[in-house]
DNA sequence: GTCAATATTATTGTCGACAATTTTGGTTTC
DNA sequence: GAAACCAAAATTGTCGACAATAATATTGAC
């Protein structure tokens, strides 16, 4: 599943953003590890192409924060470090509580009764323990790409489909995530849809926001137990 | 006052950072109008630079949704849209609250205090009557600004600063926007110090939201007075 | 006279090469 | 032997030129 808020452009005429899209799925997936400096030269060639194209795509992963850039010195990978993966918890919670008052208020009764069987889908899953970790949080992540959506907000989903979810997929791509909190967070996604399917905006953001809230202290919890010593 | 997120780094070393600056700066106070084709031998020209930096520079004014851009066609500025400005009070409703209920948390009581200095200094300022409409407009998004440093959360304060506090801006100087709201404004601005005085994060979100809120609606009248036969 | 097809022009996209800065390696000196 | 200084190599930043695509103007036919 492609996570982008536009509807995809099929083949995307420019090189830059080819290289755009390719660049950020190999960073996202760890195939370019994090900290790892990014040269030019090499990149161009191992894509073939002239360094003018990528030079436009690394301006734009800069802007998406996936590379740091020093002036004439270069480009690395960002690492995400516990405290800013915990920073992005604390937007999404602002961010999709918004978003699930707004789908409360927008959504069709199509969208809804759609969003409805990707939870019964879900609930089916966990039922026959058919969740390998990995696809449980892909299930996650399309529950929540859905509702941002149907805010009807287009800049607010562009925010979290653009950067934040790439940030949130990176992480769980660093760290193995095999999170033991699907049946939680899957009674927690009913929980929202209810609200929404009854027009409860309110109810439906305090619910969205409980709900990433319990996920980033699931995040903190894991993250003091692998690192003891830390801060 | 430069509204930006990172320690400025003094004189920015590449071209294409320094363009990307005063275009920005061109862009929002409407100096290249909204709707404007960009045409990049035309712009290279002006700067007397290359085209190579001056597409690195839109391909960043791209990311922060301040040019459109469609491949083999051109860029041009946005025009924003009533809906979109809307939209962007949203978004700030929702993460300026949440950055006002850690900034009740997080902020020290140093920065409280200046903050309240700031205050007093509007305060001054509105009795006198001295705040053409601009100005007052601008120590508004100064407090604003500082809330969100005090946030401690800086995706979060990048998220603001590096682009929707532009946006409003840009908004701000495309129409005129005497706000007559000031009286009332500082009023909500003074609450919301208040309950950050008191560490009342949960109270200090919600003044926050409701300032906010009350901007979106006041700014909505304007529109629909400004054009009734709209939709 | 109007519409359509075609040729021309202009603009964007891409490339290779040069200049400037940083990093690295070596050499010298204390 | 360690530190500092200098030189060489590599990398980034910038530029001008070519290729490909889209917009415009022209010409022809009906």
């Amino acid at each position: 599943m492609a996570i982008t808020a536009e509807a995809l452009p099929e083949v995307t005429a420019t090189i830059a953003d080819r290289i755009f899209d390719q660049l950020r799925q190999a960073i996202v997936e760890g195939e370019i590890p994090p900290g790892s400096k990014i040269s030019e030269p090499v990149l161009a060639a191992r894509f073939g192409i002239s360094r003018g194209p990528l030079r436009e795509a690394m301006r734009r992963l800069e802007s998406s924060s996936l590379v740091e850039r020093k002036p004439n010195v270069g480009a690395r990978v960002i690492t995400l470090t516990s405290e800013q993966l915990l920073e992005i918890y604390v937007i999404r919670e602002a961010l999709e509580g918004m978003a699930a008052r707004l789908a409360a208020e927008h959504m069709s009764d199509a969208a809804i009764a759609d969003l409805k069987r990707l939870l019964a889908q879900h609930r089916n899953d966990v039922a026959q323990e058919e969740w390998q970790a990995y696809f449980q949080k892909e299930g996650d992540l399309d529950f929540h790409f859905r509702i941002v959506q149907g805010s009807g907000n287009r800049r607010l989903a562009n925010i979290l489909c653009n950067d934040l979810y790439h940030l949130a997929r990176m992480y769980r791509c660093q760290f193995g995530m095999k999170s033991d909190r699907a049946r939680d967070a899957l009674k927690e996604h009913e929980l929202v849809v209810d609200a929404i399917a009854e027009r409860d905006g309110e109810l439906a953001e305090w619910l969205m926001r409980r709900h990433i809230r319990a996920s980033r202290k699931a995040t903190e919890r894991r993250l003091a137990a692998m690192r003891p010593s830390d801060t």
